[in-house]
DNA sequence: TTAGTATATAATGATATGCTTATATATACA
DNA sequence: TGTATATATAAGCATATCATTATATACTAA
């Protein structure tokens, strides 16, 4: 168990940005792999801008980081955010959602751009 | 570390629910006593119903219980409730809302109804 | 029974959220 | 350069959320 605590207002504004099942689903990705944009567009049955304006939400609040790569941009989990160890614990009590990547590969999908 | 993995669809859905900074400190609070309505709406700067819609939506979801004496009704962690680690591992990493407690009782709020 | 206290519910309104469509920007490549 | 691809942003809309005020219900005590 951490010793640290985290500002209950903050912890607040955070439960509330992964109270969102796609976000949630994202962020247990990341944990794992990077990811670009079209692999999330591809696992979730949305359109691309909604995705953006999710990646956008968690990047803001600096859960997130991004880096391009050619004509990508590739997102990860920033874990040097001060509020990493207090997500962290609750992305490990979440189910693997690799099968999602998995079914992408299978499709082959995921090697399209990644 | 908990080995139980918890659906990401109702994670989801509970960590919507501690969205909320008033809804997170009342189950802090909760997490330790047990609290009448009147104790959260002298804590909380809000009115009598807004406090009651809260506690509502917790209760919609099994995670607190409500048990009326006499006159008022108290509400607790439902500490049985399937979700209760996931949740309490949350509450874990806030810091204790007990100076909220305190305040009240030295203001004789809190020995008023409990 | 009546008055007072504690709590819940209903109705309403302001604001937030999350999606869609349309468009802008940046890169890759022929 | 022109076209295609990847991504971001803007605008608009439907729905959700959270507070407030008004009212209903349940219990207590005179």
């Amino acid at each position: 168990m951490l010793k640290t605590t985290i500002e209950l207002e903050k912890a607040a504004t955070i439960l509330k940005l992964l109270g969102d099942k796609t976000r949630l689903a994202m962020m247990k990705i990341l944990d794992k792999h990077d990811c670009c944009v079209c692999e999330f567009v591809a696992i979730f049955k949305t359109s691309q801008p909604s995705i953006s304006q999710h990646l956008r939400k968690l990047r803001d609040l600096g859960l997130v980081k991004e880096e391009r790569r050619g004509q990508w941009i590739f997102y990860s989990i920033n874990k040097s955010n001060e509020y990493y160890p207090f997500i962290q614990q609750i992305l490990e009590q979440l189910p693997s959602q690799d099968d999602k990547l998995k079914d992408l590969e299978e499709q082959g999908t995921r090697i399209s751009c990644c």
